[in-house]
DNA sequence: CAAATTCCGATTGGTTTAGTAGGATATTAA
DNA sequence: TTAATATCCTACTAAACCAATCGGAATTTG
């Protein structure tokens, strides 16, 4: 029950370019070097980010990525969804009724658990903002270097 | 973002007991028979189960398996966490401080994120009973015989 | 003893994951 | 106009993981 790289890397890069999005485009070599990913591999995750949406690009020298929404407006549910696919415990929690794939069991009775569970994990992300996250992390931030001079 | 079929099984298993515990002894074959799952493979799952003392083993002939405890006092969590580790979304959140992973990202930023999707799922499965789940069967099964006649 | 059953370790085939390779296209700056 | 910097795109690959299978050994009942 592990989410992949692939949202982890995601709402890193999108985290980097909510931090540093007000000095214009940035590039993928500047958000991987801060990070330690990576170049290449993020290269396969942005364009996804870009075709929800979520971040706008800026091809050439000196191009780049920009946030394409507020943080505000952008969810982590978001940018895991468009990495990951939907999140789902198991396969039949994506179908609209349950009939298709339960025939197999007594009525798929476990079928309640993984719902809640579903729903228990979207309603987290969903809640999470780019800018809730920003505003938790400046508060760190400022505590953890405060600490550096203790 | 996916429970493996260790997860699954192990809950249907849980049920599986649960539903025919009264009639002594269950042999994995009838389990995998119900459950239409293979019985060499569930035979990996249960001794985890059995190690861990949720479920008691009778060898030989008309041997098989019964709850180590009543259906209210075995949680689904605890069927998942032994069969597929413990829950948590990103690796780091293993981890009782997040120092050691993180020094690689600003602050670990993210780790907000993860640490809420887990507690989450832990309290959804933590919350669920296998009496809870039987509860829910009965009626819906109740509800589905009757609507086979109509 | 024969059948049924749990128990145990090794192996396997397939899929997924995380990344690499190599280049095409676009833009800027010198 | 040319060199440098970027995004963009399609393949490929090595390693890990998953789900299951295989082949038996040990235990108990009838």
């Amino acid at each position: 029950m592990k989410f992949s790289t692939r949202g982890r890397y995601g709402v890193q890069i999108m985290v980097d370019l909510a931090q540093h999005g007000t000095e214009g485009p940035i590039s993928l070599k500047s958000i991987a070097d801060r990070q330690k990913l990576s170049e290449h591999y993020l290269e396969q995750l942005v364009p996804e980010l870009r075709k929800a949406g979520l971040v706008k690009s800026i091809r050439g020298s000196q191009g780049g990525y920009i946030l394409a929404k507020k943080p505000e407006d952008i969810y982590i549910g978001d940018v895991i969804r468009i990495l990951e696919g939907p999140i789902a415990p198991v396969d039949c929690t994506n179908e609209l009724d349950g009939e298709s794939c339960c025939e197999k069991t007594d009525f798929c009775i476990t079928r309640e658990v993984w719902v809640k569970v579903r729903d228990s994990i979207n309603d987290v992300v969903d809640s999470i903002s780019l800018a809730d996250l920003l505003h938790d992390c400046n508060k760190e931030d400022v505590k953890r270097l405060s600490e550096l001079f203790e």
